[in-house]
RNA sequence: GGCAACGUAGCUCAGUGGCAGAGCGGGCGCUUCAUAAGCGCUAGGUCACAGGUUCGAACCCUGUCGUUGCCA
């Protein structure tokens, strides 16, 4: 039976490229779920798109005297570039810059207000009487009060990391002028968060197949009270407020940006020619699942679901398998002071699929995790090339040189022969498990297991010996190790796809894994079938690669 | 400051009441079909620290220290 699955990905800032953090918490899981769903044979729609909105773009653009308009179609370009590089699988990946958004947003502010959920109240905000504005948190900076830090930010200090109101700052000065800026009373709208506390609270206490740390955030979130939030601002760039006389004012962006799910969906339906296609997985039977980093929770499992009860006949998240944070060499990810990996640089110099494995066996599921260029090399070299590539490369090799390049015809198996298919069976149906259940590093190791599993037969039955004594026996070894690939291929496809395709190949099949779907049978590969010419799945990369690395990252 | 997590082998991480685990790395040996890949054996831990509950605690409770996120 045939499922609708929402696979919602968190919207990343247009004013920069996306590093290897943001990849390994939210975009890789997306997809290794996402690739699972399509190859199940499920209604899958996977969307998300650039925040174009939000000061950090403009803050670039003017940092770099051109239009927000050009800083973020700069980067969407460069994401959908490196989406289609690293194989990560969007149904559709916009922006938040279309009409539609801008619709579909509108349309959420105002049934809102007519609803009630959304209030008129006032304000107090920094005003800069030299360039005549309001200014946006991120727009003053002074001295924080706590740690007496010189140029913290409106909203948080870069020092000691409390939250502030540009009010608490000290020595306050507008970041476009240097002058102070007063402080001024002004006009928005509220989300009456709070009328939505205990519903929240028990809608996300019946959540038992959440992430315990997700949900137990979450109740605690909800316990502490939950307070209405301005949700406009006195800004020129974002989305209009769609109400007479305040056309001076936008569309708050954390308001605004989780919208993005819901016009996605609809875009991707006027583009499609079915308009009506996005009610599949918002209104009907679907499950829609939310990817993103432990920052963002509280907008998933709080913010966001308190908005669509408001708005009411739209689909509550199912599950939002948040994940903690990827560091690099021991620190945190750091745009400001550029400690970072970045993905297009990474693609122009290496493949996808180590870096998609490299992350998948180390995600931040559970806890904090580390990339470290030394790791990189030798989970690429000791597992993906030794155990998995090798595997391969040895069996079909075998049956090249020694059968003709096609399936051999196995005799009678022995325990042995039995006991691996066993294991190849209860591999596929664990890294089913583990898929369903997001657990996607569990669900790898099961499938990496099966690897050295087949090694270890390999080495039991040493066919390269039976080959000459007995070949039937040789034959039934290399069936048994032909039907084993073929099922790693199959469970190895959602995190390493294009290696996957390449030995779907190989292995003589036509057409692509996606058609063949999420199955195994142990008499898919037909005696006689003709098998592609063996190659390398994977490249050995040198020891030289961490110290080259270190030094980039140093300089 | 409040809340929620995390701290386990050299490294990266599993393990939520019943003999401390995996992968990789180290050491020793075997093998040679395969990208010097593979296999077996082995060494290696005060489960952050201090108390408590229990017949029994890495796991439950309290406190301390360290790390992270959110909030004020």
């Amino acid at each position: 039976m045939s499922e609708r699955i929402l696979v919602a990905v968190a919207w990343p800032y247009a004013n920069g490229s996306i590093h290897l953090g943001q990849v390994a918490g939210a975009y890789l899981p997306a997809d290794i779920f996402a690739r699972y769903h399509r190859l199940k044979g499920n209604d899958v729609l996977m969307v998300s798109g650039s925040d174009a909105h939000g000061t950090p773009v403009t803050l670039s653009a003017e940092k770099q005297g051109v239009s927000p308009e050009q800083v973020f179609g700069r980067y969407q370009a460069e994401f959908l570039d490196n989406w289609e590089r690293l194989g990560i699988g969007f149904d559709l990946f916009t922006t938040t810059h279309t009409d539609n958004h801008t619709q579909v947003a509108q349309d959420m502010f105002l049934t809102l207000y007519k609803k009630g959920h959304i209030y008129k109240d006032t304000m107090s905000q920094p005003y800069c009487e030299t360039d005549r504005r309001f200014l946006a948190d991120r727009y003053v900076e002074g001295d924080c009060p706590h740690c007496g830090f010189e140029s913290a930010r409106g909203d948080q200090c870069d020092n000691c990391g409390r939250t502030l109101d540009p009010q608490d700052l000290i020595n306050m000065v507008c970041k476009l002028c240097g002058n102070a800026p007063i402080i001024q009373e002004t006009e928005h709208f509220f989300l009456r968060l709070s009328a939505f506390e205990d519903q929240l609270l028990e809608w996300v206490r019946k959540q038992d197949h959440w992430r315990s740390n997700v949900k137990n955030f979450s109740i605690g979130y909800l316990e502490g009270g939950l307070h209405d939030r301005a949700i406009t601002r006195d800004i020129e760039w974002g989305v209009p407020v769609p109400l007479e006389g305040y056309e001076s004012k936008r569309i708050y962006v954390w308001f605004e940006a989780v919208i993005g799910y819901l016009s996605a969906s609809k875009e991707f339906g006027q583009l499609n020619d079915n308009e009506d296609r996005w009610s599949d997985f918002w209104q009907s039977d679907s499950r829609s699942y939310y990817f993103m980093g432990k920052d963002n929770i509280p907008f998933h499992t709080v913010i966001w679901p308190a908005m669509l009860l408001g708005y009411g006949g739209l689909n509550l998240p199912y599950d939002v398998p948040a994940n903690e944070f990827l560091n690099l060499e021991g620190l945190q990810f750091s745009t400001s002071r550029n400690w970072a990996i970045w993905l297009p640089d990474y693609l122009d110099k290496y493949e996808p699929d180590p870096l998609r494995y490299v992350l998948s066996a180390n995600m931040p599921e559970t806890s904090d995790s580390d990339f470290t260029w030394k790791e990189y090399v030798r989970s690429n070299n000791d597992e993906l090339v030794a155990t998995y590539g090798n595997l391969v490369h040895r069996i079909l090799t075998m049956v090249s040189r020694n059968f003709d390049g096609k399936v051999p015809e196995a005799g009678t198996l022995d325990s042995v022969d039995n006991d691996l298919l066993d294991h190849a069976r209860r591999s596929f149906d664990e890294t089913e498990a583990g898929i369903e259940a997001c657990h996607f590093r569990a669900a790898l190791q099961s499938a990496m297991g099966l690897a050295r599993e087949a090694n270890r037969y390999l080495e039991r039955q040493a066919p390269w010996q039976t080959v000459r004594t007995d070949r039937q026996r040789a034959a039934s070894t290399l069936w048994v190790g032909l039907a084993v690939v073929n099922c790693l291929k199959t469970i190895l496809s959602p995190y390493l796809p294009f290696s996957s395709e390449k030995l779907h190949a190989m292995l003589g099949f036509d057409g692509s894994i996606e058609e063949h779907g999420w199955v195994w049978d142990r008499d898919e590969l037909s005696p006689g079938q003709p098998l592609g010419t063996p190659e390398p799945l994977f490249t050995k990369l040198d020891e030289s690669l961490v110290e080259e690395e270190a030094e980039k990252m140093a300089g």
